[in-house]
DNA sequence: AAGTCTTCGTA
DNA sequence: GTACGAAGACTTC
């Protein structure tokens, strides 16, 4: 660091030395200030904020008479003080560091240099004992020294030519402040503190004596070691007993409360002059954290254009310093922010701590250089690839093809990695020239690829090489249609979601950029975009190589950082038996698809269109004009303009809200026109989203549809379904439900729905521990029924409908972290008779509050909450400034517990079923997902043998990792089509 | 052409 | 009050 020589300029008499003590700071920052994340990637940055903040204002305040010409911040180093060598409890129950202040260290020294000022620390020395050096040596050359800090520690060093300013209290402090405080002048400060002791940091004191009485007894005695040696004389019996027995502990208070003003300092005195600041380094670093006033500010001040500077690009989110400091570690020296004692006993032993650890340092310190990367081109080298396989027992696989649809997309190309920057693209289909009716235009330097997959077939079916891939279901399904059924393998997508769910984003970029901090090539910029994009077998191959490689090098490099991080946060068992297994079954399960009658959704939409025909020459007739009832705008001006109907609410951007309960509340006055408008709502809804859409996505070969079920898109840890989303089938209308009887089971065969009866209450009454809820399921009672029971006082037999209908609607409120405002909306009640529902509720069944209590209280705590299965969802806003985001989150976190173990429990169902249909001799195959059900296709004369085995192993599927005390319950049917079977 | 808002289907 | 995805309207580039 060329840094030192500016600041070299010798201190002489009249010069004027500042102390920043930095570590008093950064936690006065941390907590003063609410909690605070970066926007971009939630990295916390609070006390970093409060310690710019501060620093800026001591900067810009200028308020220091005579102007400063040397200026350091001092910091803490290490915990490993000589303090701890003479008395090993100095400081010993200090509470560990929070989680979230650790890495702002070194943040906090970064934003220490870009405030161009000299940063210091050292080993073995407290801050305190390095300013008290300072002081002594400035002093000696006949210089002013200021301290700023407001630690008591530091008033033994005031005298005349050393002042103290105390931030906080924005107040100097002289001799006259430390005899307010200690009741006896600096030169006794010591003196002080040697009897009174200090709680904090464990120093002992004598026992029975505070500051008062020690400055009493000062004021008799002179000093301690007269005090000590007269001790005799004092009358109070205690009190003289007291002070002959711990004598020997007040001089050791000495020794740990006397500065040491004669620190070998490795930064000299000299060596800390203040420069002149740039201002440039500051705005970077500002804009890197993302501190939005403040980066104006020091603008407007520098009269620099903060827009034209770029942010510090290792410490903007995804910079590879700030990958470092994500995982704990200090981006100058690579090592743990805070060497604890704890961490360096883990860097020194094979823990899976410390391997997390140096996985995570060697990933963000080995470029990428795509130069070394191989395009392959003839059969021997792709086979020379395969060996290294085999030779290593781990690769890398990445597919490219011509779509995003593996069920049709075509393979163009594969690439391999087996080692950072050891990677390679092989071509396979890429076309280029002319492409006629007839030629298929291949280029030339690709080897065939029947050659290509003979070659890699047994590598990829070998049990004992493992195949390292990011989303690899895509990947599982292209290569199947190939012929290849890929074995032993891991998913890094899957991995980074089971350590962070909820907290970050884990496709391959965003992945790549935090932990590797590396920006990955767009495919984009290989394929182009938009109107002009082309398929990826027409891309270049040189380009496309780069960008395929590079990706199976990432893949691997990711896997190397986050595999190690399963066993470090005891997260290995949610990998393999939730995520990593549903790879292959629900590639099976997308595989096969389901079959629809395209001739029944063809006639419903016939059907369909009529009544909205019919629907629309009457809706015109009302409205006195022709208008697009599908337009929420246009009809809000109908409605409240033009119709001047009262009652009418805004949505939150201003516009009129137009939504189901608006037009039912209109409705139910009397108003015909939003009867119409709900009716025509619902069968535009059927047409468009099911029969006209379902048809296209029937697949040209298999006659199936076939959708994709997302393993790593929620944060509770149930899938989704999309293109199209088989989840969310109209089942609560008559009209709905028609199209679920489109879903039909193939010829000789039936459908089999089993779903789960009330899966999350039963969760409830198991996580919330409420014996009248669990004995209610254990005895099979409607549970709704028995809940109005207990909080209305109505006998279950004969109890009315409506009053189940709210102990039905609260049961639900509560797994949903139920709200007055939402519950009074669900009932439409007012919002106190709905939050005295709550309440009685509350009452009935305290376990379920204090359920609730904890929930919430965990998830402020630690940011996440556990299933039972012991999956992480991350809230990281669940201590948000705003209230209404911050209970938002709590909700969520209350929900995801009893959402996430279903989905636990249902996973688990599906990692056995295969199984337990095969050693049952059954071929039933299971098709669908749907949260709590799942749906087979079973050979007619299968069906009664398959029921038992599927309930079976979904009631038992949380056993042998959980024994639930409420037992689950599967209803199971069997019919011609999806209505009938559900 | 791409992104946001509103609405609505499911558990 | 939780968790999603899709479609159409509308806005912005």
């Amino acid at each position: 660091m060329p840094e030192q020589d500016p600041r070299q300029d010798p201190v002489e008499a009249g010069d004027h030395v500042v102390l920043i003590d930095g570590s008093a700071y950064i936690f006065r920052a941390y907590h003063a200030l609410p909690p605070l994340t970066r926007t971009s990637d939630k990295l916390p940055v609070g006390a970093v904020a409060g310690f710019c903040n501060m620093l800026w204002k001591l900067v810009r305040a200028q308020g220091f008479e005579p102007k400063p010409t040397h200026l350091a911040v001092v910091f803490d180093k290490s915990e490993q003080t000589f303090r701890k060598d003479i008395y090993p409890l100095y400081k010993a129950q200090r509470p560990d560091l929070p989680e979230d202040l650790r890495p702002q260290f070194p943040l906090i020294r970064e934003a220490t240099r870009a405030f161009d000022l000299a940063c210091v620390e050292q080993d073995k020395y407290e801050a305190d004992d390095l300013m008290a050096t300072y002081a002594e040596l400035a002093k000696a050359k006949g210089a002013l020294v200021t301290i700023i800090s407001s630690d008591k520690d530091l008033m033994q060093l005031v005298d005349a030519r050393v002042r103290m300013y105390d931030p906080m209290k924005d107040r100097a402090i002289g001799a006259g402040e430390v005899v307010e405080k200690f009741g006896v002048g600096p030169e006794k400060v010591v003196d002080v503190q040697s009897l009174a002791g200090d709680s904090v940091d464990n120093v002992p004191g004598v026992p029975g004596i505070g500051i008062k009485t020690a400055a009493q007894l000062l004021a008799e005695y002179g000093d301690l070691d007269t005090l000590l040696a007269r001790a005799g004389e004092i009358k109070q019996t205690k009190r003289r007993e007291n002070l002959i027995e711990f004598a020997d502990q007040a001089r050791l208070s000495r020794e740990l409360v006397t500065l040491k003003r004669d620190v070998p300092l490795d930064v000299p005195l000299d060596d800390i002059a203040v420069v002149e600041p740039e201002g440039k380094r500051l705005i970077a670093f500002l804009k890197a954290m993302e501190f939005t006033t403040l980066t104006r500010r020091v603008a407007e001040a520098y009269e620099i254009d903060a827009g034209a500077i770029e942010p510090d690009p290792g410490l903007r989110a995804g910079g590879a310093e700030t990958a470092l400091l994500a995982a704990g570690l200090d981006p100058e020296t690579k090592e743990p922010a805070i060497p604890t004692e704890a961490a360096a006993a883990l860097g020194e032993g094979f823990t899976p701590q410390a391997l997390s650890a140096a996985r995570i340092k060697e990933a963000a310190t080995t470029p990428v250089d795509r130069s070394k990367y191989e395009t392959v081109t003839t059969l021997e080298r792709l086979r020379e690839w395969v060996a290294r396989a085999f030779e290593l027992g781990l690769i890398a696989v990445d597919t490219e093809t011509t779509g995003l649809d593996p069920m049709q997309a075509e393979i163009v190309g594969f690439s391999l990695a087996t080692a950072p920057n050891e990677a390679c693209y092989v071509p396979l289909a890429h076309k280029g020239g002319d492409e006629g009716l007839f030629s298929e235009g291949l280029l030339p330097n690709q080897i065939p690829l029947d050659d290509a997959i003979a070659a890699i077939k047994p590598l990829m079916e070998h049990p004992g090489v493992l195949k390292i891939g990011q989303n690899l279901k895509y990947d599982w399904l292209i290569l199947k249609r190939l012929g290849i059924e890929l074995v032993a393998y891991d998913d890094t997508m899957l991995v980074s979601y089971v350590l962070d769910a909820g907290a970050s984003p884990h496709g391959m970029d965003p992945l790549s950029m935090r932990w590797l901090g590396h920006t990955p090539i767009k495919y984009e910029e290989i394929c182009g975009k938009g109107k002009g994009q082309i398929r990826f077998d027409r891309a270049p191959i040189d380009k496309a190589s780069d960008y395929a490689a590079e990706d199976a090098d990432v893949t691997l490099r990711l896997w190397q950082v986050l595999k190690p991080r399963l066993a470090a946060e005891g997260k290995a068992t949610v990998y393999e038996t939730l995520e990593r297994p549903l790879v292959t079954v629900l590639a099976r399960m997308e595989a096969r698809g389901i079959t629809i009658d395209r001739q029944m959704l063809s006639r419903l939409s016939g059907e369909f269109a009529q009544g909205m025909g019919r629907l629309e020459a009457e809706i015109s007739e009302m409205a006195g004009e022709t208008f697009n009832p599908g337009s929420p705008k246009q009809l809000g001006d109908i409605l409240f303009g033009k119709m001047q109907i009262p009652g009418g609410r805004k949505t939150p951007t201003g516009a009129w809200s137009t939504g189901a309960d608006v037009l039912e509340e209109l409705a139910e006055q009397g108003h015909e026109l939003p009867r119409r408008i709900l009716d025509w709502r619902q069968l535009q809804k059927l047409k468009s989203t099911y029969t006209d859409a379902l048809p296209g996505y029937v697949h040209p070969e298999t006659g199936r549809v076939h959708t994709s079920f997302a393993l790593a898109a929620t944060t509770t840890g149930r899938l989704s379904s999309s293109e199209p989303n088989l989840q969310n089938i109209p089942v609560r209308t008559e009209e709905g439900r028609k199209i679920r009887q489109a879903f039909i089971a193939a010829p000789g065969h039936k459908l089999i729905s089993a779903d789960y009866s009330q899966i999350e209450l039963r969760l409830l009454a198991e996580i919330a521990d409420t014996p009248s809820l669990r004995q209610a399921f254990q005895d099979g009672l409607d549970i709704h029924a028995m809940t109005a029971s207990e909080m209305f006082g109505v006998p279950i037999e004969g109890m009315p409908g409506e009053v189940r209908r709210r102990a039905k609607a609260i049961n639900f409120g509560i797994i949903y972290g139920i709200s007055a405002f939402g519950l009074a909306n669900q009932l439409s009640i007012p919002r106190e008779e709905a939050g005295a529902y709550i309440k009685r509720y509350f009452e009935r069944f305290p376990g379920i509050r204090a359920y609730m209590d904890e929930t919430r209280n965990f998830a402020r705590e630690h940011g996440y909450v556990e299933t039972l299965f012991g999956r992480r969802c991350h809230y990281p806003d669940i201590s948000a400034k705003n209230p209404s985001i911050r209970a938002f989150n709590e909700r969520a976190a209350i929900n995801a517990r009893l959402q996430g173990s279903a989905a636990d429990i249902i996973r688990r169902a599906m990692a056995r079923m295969e199984p337990a249909l095969e050693k049952a001799g059954l071929s039933a195959r299971m098709l669908l997902q749907v949260h709590d059900e799942l749906i087979f296709e079973v050979p007619d004369d299968e069906v009664g043998a398959t029921i038992p085995v599927v309930r079976e192993v979904m009631e038992l599927a949380p056993f042998p990792a959980v024994a639930l005390e409420v037992p689950l319950k599967v209803d199971a049917r069997a019919a011609s089509n999806w209505d009938e079977a559900h």
